[in-house]
DNA sequence: TAGATTGTTAATCGATTAACAATC
DNA sequence: TAGATTGTTAATCGATTAACAATC
């Protein structure tokens, strides 16, 4: 093959913290929006390796995926030096590379807290339980449902979470309980020692000290389409 | 009452797109993240009415909710003067202001394309199905559950997409398919007159005209907070 | 070498924050 | 009037885009 990734060391010179403790690329500086945009990268890779497309320039996938080439570019570079002048990117070297960089080259293993019609189908949902997740646990309290088994998972109470934390050895949570239940539930997370909580409950939870939380309340994504609806359906001005 | 709103007309006279058309806040030129801002912002107005709060300062509003005092004004003031100088917001009041705005003062008929696990539980979800939000059908591929039903909807093929969002006056939809059927389900949508889409397929999907889309893959979400996992759980740095 | 495409720097654009005059 | 808090303008910060030199 004539494309030769430099290896992340050298190429990583621009992840300043992350050389001074010389591992790849330190969280600490890197936006979210940019790794939201890592991840879409990644997904589209995997999709032109199952076509068995080998290599690619960012332009091409701009152009199939709907990305900006130049941002592609930009947001790799942050990491390292993962493609070749002239050539573009290795698909299957680049998919490694960013795997690598977003932990997804590992398995980590998740509990859902709050069983109701929610958390129940993600503890089914196969992207929360396929190559780098696996739900490993359920809480609820509901005493009706402690003991039963929802998909691949039982239910336990919330009381035995730093005890089931700890034994299958999760690190990742998603919650979705109501609102009211959010903060203290969020609480025994972190003393539980979950370092990140996917939060479905609609309130905003700050993060706590070693535990990181994303906040994604579908109603509200679902206001905000609600907010724009109108725009399309209407005629366009009329010129001035 | 000592506060007296000004009514949306002359207030919002710095949105630009809106005064020319003369109705309320056209929703061009406003940011996505500001709308979602709104949306938070109403969601924390109704805990507050429901706590019997009938009046609040912006910075009362961000310590309660974790929000920025400055962008909360500086979010409301592009839509119209809806607070009182020295006095701050009436609750009840902001609140009719902003469900007017996001247009969830009314009922907003969905429906819902992938009866799998997810698409099952967003049809009973009940943030979907509250105030102004109803599921009114489902549609799916698979011939054994064409007919039956999920939660409060019948599931329909999607053939019969055209007839049913016509009957039932669906306007807003969620796509819960594979990636692979996505984008014919979404052209099918928009066709169908369909303007808004929250799509959980792992695809993104560009806007057709006249139908807008919400891209929200779920794993990226979970990808996301992997990536950022180990910050909390490392020693700080040591002191240079 | 000529053509292509990267990594990077500079220019633009947009969003957030700070500061304050307007005013209840 | 004095105190409080808005709406708004100006300053800062960050993110995206354009342009291009480096180089395969």
């Amino acid at each position: 093959m004539s494309l030769k990734p430099t290896s992340p060391g050298p190429g990583a010179r621009s992840a300043r913290a992350a050389s001074r403790a010389g591992r790849p690329a330190l969280p600490e500086g890197v936006s979210p929006l940019t790794v939201n945009r890592l991840s879409v990268y990644l997904r589209s890779l995997r999709q032109l390796l199952e076509q068995g497309v080998r290599r690619i320039s960012s332009q091409q996938l701009g152009r199939a995926f709907h990305l900006s080439p130049t941002q592609i570019r930009k947001d790799l570079a942050q990491f390292g030096e993962f493609g070749v002048r002239g050539q573009g990117y290795d698909v299957a070297t680049l998919a490694d590379h960013l795997s690598a960089l977003l932990q997804v080259d590992r398995t980590h293993r998740l509990v859902i807290v709050g069983m109701g019609n929610l958390g129940t189908a993600l503890a089914r949902f196969p992207a929360f339980n396929t190559g780098s997740f696996v739900v490993v646990a359920g809480f609820d309290s509901d005493p009706a449902k402690i003991g039963g088994r929802v998909g691949p998972v039982t239910v336990h109470a919330i009381e035995e979470l730093p005890e089931v934390a700890r034994r299958t050895g999760a690190e990742m949570a998603i919650l979705a309980v109501p609102a009211a239940a959010a903060p203290a539930a969020f609480r025994s997370l972190a003393e539980a020692g979950i370092v990140a909580v996917l939060n479905f409950a609609p309130v905003t939870l700050p993060p706590l000290p070693g535990c990181r939380v994303k906040n994604v309340d579908l109603r509200i994504q679902l206001e905000e389409l609600a907010f724009f609806r109108t725009a399309a359906a209407e005629p366009p001005d009329p010129p001035v």
